[in-house]
DNA sequence: CATGAATGAGGGTTCATTCAT
DNA sequence: TATGAATGAACCCTCATTCAT
């Protein structure tokens, strides 16, 4: 009944429906390849062939190849600066950090090219960036600080800088993604390694709660 | 009688020794230009003019676009395992990793662009690098991941895995040179600033210490 | 009556009216931007945005955009012709000539922009307009030419060349308005000024009259 | 001899000459494609072709397709305003106005390119020439309208407004080139035939000078 | 009548590379 | 060594046109 239902539905739905996924596909397929060659060194019919359609098409969806790029950035983006926001004053220190740093790690794990593509971004000195750097990003990280600093205060943690503690837990978890081939051509294993993973986990966790005096 | 013999060198090997100045300064010239704006978005009249001749000329020295990018990663490899070398086994662990930590923060200082564009190779997959990380890389990593070992066997330092706490020492010291832009953004400062590059160092030292049951 | 039937009319003959309107519109849109563009610079989109209707409608009532370009022409030419339809043998040789420049100049003035993409067309070669020319237009020229030859022939006017008389007559009137950007460079005016404009006709016909002997 | 010095004259001299050639070519080239089709309506390849070099070669010699039109539009307008020039205080004025009327003409016949693409540039407004109009092109009519300004003052010619006198000349003598299509059809004849360009000069002579007065 | 989606051809331009000297 | 000239491949993008509704 309900694929009837939507069978039924009529061109224009659909199509506009085709359109969003359609879009949607450019936007992974921008990933993909952004993360791997860089804005300059992807093509856009390298990226529309791989949303399957043609770059002509692609331009139909993105007005010009930078478009795409900073719509792609923007998604990341986002995603991004998620987890850091459930950091929460109200939770128990340990906890709190133990749950960051795993959900960071699980992003460095399921979403590796956004990872990347933000890495890649910043490296270059984030030419299209800059502003989201010092405008949300910062007014979060000074948010969160300001959690981390009252629980120093409370003698709760010890006496770290906070926004060294945040650059340090988002220095060791991006690594895994970032430097995803460096860390799988020494050890020979990666992140999707479900036993690799909780050690790199388990580890990082221990590394930053005794660092503060947690453990 | 030296300095009488290089001024009558003749033209033939003083050329020479210009050749490898100019060489140099092309080398110089590619990572700046490779560090920002990635291997494809450089171009090779923009490295000839920062380095100061003409882009058929600087296809003399470099048989091409990426043989030249090659030369300026090998350069930028070598520096970059050379502080690794010197953790010795002889060494108090908490001095050892004390002054190797302060020479990568160091190396970040003085030289982000090699540590950019290290970062932006290996982002983007390593395609050129892949063979120096599972060889000489790996191979220096592993003799000093027995030399922690031998450190964790003896009780000197904590029960941490030692290729992971070489990962996050990596990680943290070579966040403040690749993600400088988001650095400055958050902080307003960089390492370039005394004060900064201190308590940075300190931060650091102290987390990774600690981590370790060192402090 | 009428105006009821109009209001009752029905969508059908309401629609085919708008249709109408919109045509014009597209032409008036089509005139300008072409007459300032040209045929080859001119886009589909500028004249339909001009137009206030979207690309893909205005190839409803376009068939192609040479197809437009032809009609714009077309209704141009039809204008352009008329006053010389007006000079007839009865009058006074003084009279008519007299006031055929003042028509010209007054089209020159009005309908810059047809007099502007008529010049386009023809400096370009006339590729679409060459039929037109041999056509319709030798023959009225055949025939004015007649008129001035009969003058001629009684002595009413000098033996100037009717056919280079006529040329002269378009090339001086057509002047202001085809080179109304150097016209204005060097004068700081044109013809949308009263005092220039009568300056101008009245130039011109003393120009020509006394050029023929008739002043 | 002189063949033999030539081609001993070194490969370098010999290229430099040749590279002169090929602009010159190319400018040729451009003058005639961009007459016909316009700025947009040609295409570089289309230029090359005829210049007998590639497209990429082009564009080693101008930067740009609207370099490359702008340096064609330069060489015409030297060209364009040097018989003016020659119009002198210390003449008669039938005689001078009589030897400019046939210098012109003489440039509609042998550059009627040159001609045509000063008229499409001056109908589409000059976007890219209206400093030249108001700076040099003004300051030459200025100086030749004061030279006519004193023939009048001193009788010698008929009360004529000099700059209504200077663009009528333009107007008709240039028409010969720009609508030459249009004369054609309608006479079967051109400036290339030596009785028509006789009696076309002839013609427009005798208007200008009896309309002024002087015959 | 009207529109959003899609396409293919072509255009200008960049750029690494080669050639000839 | 060094350079100016030349080239061809690739790329981004525009645009007239067609399709499907």
């Amino acid at each position: 009944m309900d694929r009837a239902g939507e069978a039924a539905a009529g061109p224009g739905r659909r199509r506009r429906r085709d359109g969003a996924l359609r879009r949607d596909a450019v936007l992974d397929a921008g990933l993909a390849v952004f993360s791997t060659l860089g804005l300059h060194g992807a093509s856009l019919d390298q990226i529309a062939e791989r949303a399957g359609l043609s770059k002509t098409n692609l331009l139909y969806y993105f007005a010009s190849k930078e478009a795409l790029y900073l719509a792609v950035l923007q998604r990341v983006l986002t995603v991004w600066l998620d987890p850091l926001q459930a950091l929460d004053a109200g939770s128990e220190p340990a906890d709190a950090l133990k749950a960051y740093i795993r959900a960071k790690m699980t992003l460095s794990r399921d979403a590796p090219q956004a990872s990347r593509l933000f890495c890649l971004e910043i490296v270059q000195g984030a030419p299209l960036l800059r502003a989201e750097l010092a405008g949300p990003l910062r007014a979060l990280v000074d948010a969160k600080a300001a959690v981390l600093g009252s629980w120093i205060a409370q003698g709760r943690i010890g006496p770290h800088d906070p926004r060294h503690l945040i650059f340090s837990i988002w220095a060791i978890t991006q690594h895994y993604a970032d430097f995803a081939v460096q860390v799988e051509a020494v050890t020979g294993r990666d992140l999707s390694d479900p036993d690799f993973f909780e050690a790199t986990v388990a580890s990082t966790q221990r590394l930053v709660l005794a660092g503060l005096g947690l453990a």
